[in-house]
DNA sequence: CCTTGACTTAGAGCGCACTCTAAGTCGTAT
DNA sequence: ATACGACTTAGAGTGCGCTCTAAGTCAAGG
């Protein structure tokens, strides 16, 4: 039994409001999905999935024209797998140098706490 | 011998372009920059500072009007020490947050290139 | 004297990623 | 029959953070 959801179910379960969905769809980030007979929207599972893994790409900085182009490239079908894989593993140096980044901006950030906490203290 | 330099030198050294430059001085998230006489900004070494802070501040996803409340803090004087902490702290805590969040979705990102990977070494 | 170039201001414009509105279509409950 | 609520579309509007433009001032060099 697939399952199948409302754009509001799928909204709730994805985190994404509906208008973002639609959003997506129409900027071409996620396939067009399968209509009932009154034309709504039925999100299967599998748009379920492709929902997880864009709104990951999103949270870790990757525009919304970069998940199209990867979109773009899941639809040309299995020989654009090695373009996928270079997509994501340049979006992986992009996300490690950003974790880094921030790592070392936290540092001087906590740098400049510490001097605070030290002048509560002496008052 | 204290440095002064023009909004370019400061703009070069900062890496923050001089229309930025003068935007956060109108935002509010840094404080009027000295003049020479004929009403160029001239920016010492606590402004490079400044500009130096609130630019990791900004790295790290502050919001142009939080750094403008740190900046607000900062002009109150010494008595404005300990809210000044509990917002770096409070930045400290989102920032640290959203490292674990990259972090687990950069493990999401590597786990689908390992199935690419795999894929490109079947064929 | 005049041009050049770096600066000044106020304010318009832009790119991104949504977010919302208006007007319309369904299927169901009263 | 009609009202309700969830959906549909196209397209307008929003918030953020700059970024750029236009028009003007000023000091120095040719």
């Amino acid at each position: 039994m697939a399952t199948t959801l409302t754009i509001a179910d799928a909204a709730r379960v994805s985190g994404i409001s509906s208008h973002a969905l639609r959003y997506y769809e129409r900027a071409g980030l996620l396939d067009p999905v399968d209509r009932n007979e009154s034309g709504h929207r039925r999100y299967g599972d599998d748009d379920l999935e492709r929902i997880r893994f864009l709104t990951k790409l999103r949270a870790t900085g990757m525009p919304i024209r970069e998940v199209r182009r990867y979109a773009e490239l899941i639809k040309r079908g299995a020989d654009s797998h090695a373009e996928r894989l270079a997509l994501l593993e340049a979006h992986r140096r992009a996300v490690v140098a950003q974790l880094e980044e921030t790592a070392k901006n936290l540092d001087l950030i906590e740098w400049k706490i510490n001097f605070y906490r030290e002048r509560m203290e002496q008052g």
